[in-house]
DNA sequence: CGCGAGCTTGACGTTGTTCAACTAGAGTGG
DNA sequence: CCACTCTAGTTGAACAACGTCAAGCTCGCG
């Protein structure tokens, strides 16, 4: 065990810094730890959640399934996944995941069992009023991106993802751990579009690349790019 | 005022039934009664909500906007607008609504006073908890639609959109409010692009499409189209 | 050294948007 | 009562933006 227990865990942020060290006990009593590999699964579009999973180390993308994947996001350390999953199950129906998780790079995760975490949020109502602040500004965050993604062509989009890459992991010169393709489909457009797109950006001296080390140059010209495209 | 008051109301629906009488006292002491005419705005993108907007008569569209509008989903009546906005002020920032709403026909709506509300969800725990289920379920729908939206060709979307229809007013035989460019903005479709495909699902017997009278004559092909496409 | 995954570029084709023209019906005013 | 205008709907033709395909490149790793 990395972590010794959910009570002294000191990567506790929104709800679980609300909770009494009885329910983090009780949460920490049947809590599992795991390590994924890169390119592994964490969860699966389509089933029944368990656990809340908590990202307490590495890097993943979050992306609905298809022909294309589809990239809605990509989860730090630190963060949450199945918290909305845990409670859409209002008219008796099964809660489902409808996207997957994958670890972009080697993470470690506590599972937390889901029943534990929701007789938490019944019981403790500041926690239960921090679970609907975080679930209501992941919804923001989500309607930005279906905004960029209806509203704008290729080129806004790329701009948007890689300001996005910035805002994220707060800095401009960004060691990426994804793939074209990966940007590519967090950009929802084609690998070869989204390569030819950013070696323009690069010739245009907005960006730099250099395999997988990208520095946004200008920041200005990317923001009028997502707007204007 | 066509409604007496909230504690009488016979449009209370999921966390509203949960309120005590105090707590709807206190939302109807400065409630407000809309009617919205036919292509009203009721909200609007990029502003604060101040009110909860009770559609308790009429039909809406929740749409983002731009050169496209890309409609999100159709409100009927007994709907919520504004619950989400009212919880994402996490860190301090002003709420804001991501999408923009307006009526499709006249409709009436009550406006709550939106402080208020949020103080009885932060008193009431129970009414708490359904406020997260309610966003849940939404936001469960909401990923449906992008889903649709980011894996399917125009073909499967139109399906889709006439399946949702057909299941919001529970019926195979619809007399549309929607103009066949709502159809076109609730399928990401161009508005020909739209026409041309309704009419060779008309020819090809799947529908029967008269004017605004829209009836689903063999479901099982849409759904199929909806998968395939 | 060879293999495979990731990356890049150019040529090509298609889907779906855009444009333009036309019809029908509803509302308006002389 | 009949021009008129405006909106909604429809159709076909032209175009172009993208995606797809094919080929080659690089680099890391076994």
């Amino acid at each position: 065990m990395l972590i010794p227990s959910c009570v002294d865990c000191t990567f506790k942020k929104h709800f679980f810094s609300l909770m009494t060290t009885e329910e983090l006990d009780a949460l920490n009593s049947n809590r599992l730890e795991v390590k994924y590999k890169k390119g592994d699964l964490i969860c699966k579009q389509g089933t029944t959640p368990t656990h809340i999973i908590c990202l307490y180390n590495g890097i993943a993308k979050v992306y609905i399934e298809g022909n294309n994947n589809f990239l809605l996001s990509i989860l730090t350390s630190q963060n949450y996944i199945g918290i909305q999953s845990s409670f859409n199950c209002a008219s008796g129906k099964e809660p489902l995941f409808h996207y997957s998780v994958a670890a972009l790079d080697d993470s470690y995760a506590c599972l937390l069992d889901i029943q534990t975490f929701r007789t938490i949020v019944h019981i403790n109502h500041a926690v239960c009023l921090e679970v609907l602040a975080y679930i209501c500004s992941i919804e923001s965050d989500f309607l930005k991106k279906v905004e960029v993604l209806s509203q704008k062509n290729p080129h806004g989009r790329i701009a948007d993802t890689l300001l996005y890459l910035s805002e994220l992991f707060n800095t401009d010169r960004i060691d990426m751990k994804l793939t074209r393709k990966d940007i590519a489909e967090l950009s929802y457009t084609s690998l070869e579009n989204t390569i030819k797109i950013l070696s323009e950006l690069k010739s245009d001296k907005i960006i730099n690349l250099d395999g997988r080390k990208l520095e946004l140059l200008d920041k200005k010209k990317l923001q009028k790019i997502r707007e204007l495209a």
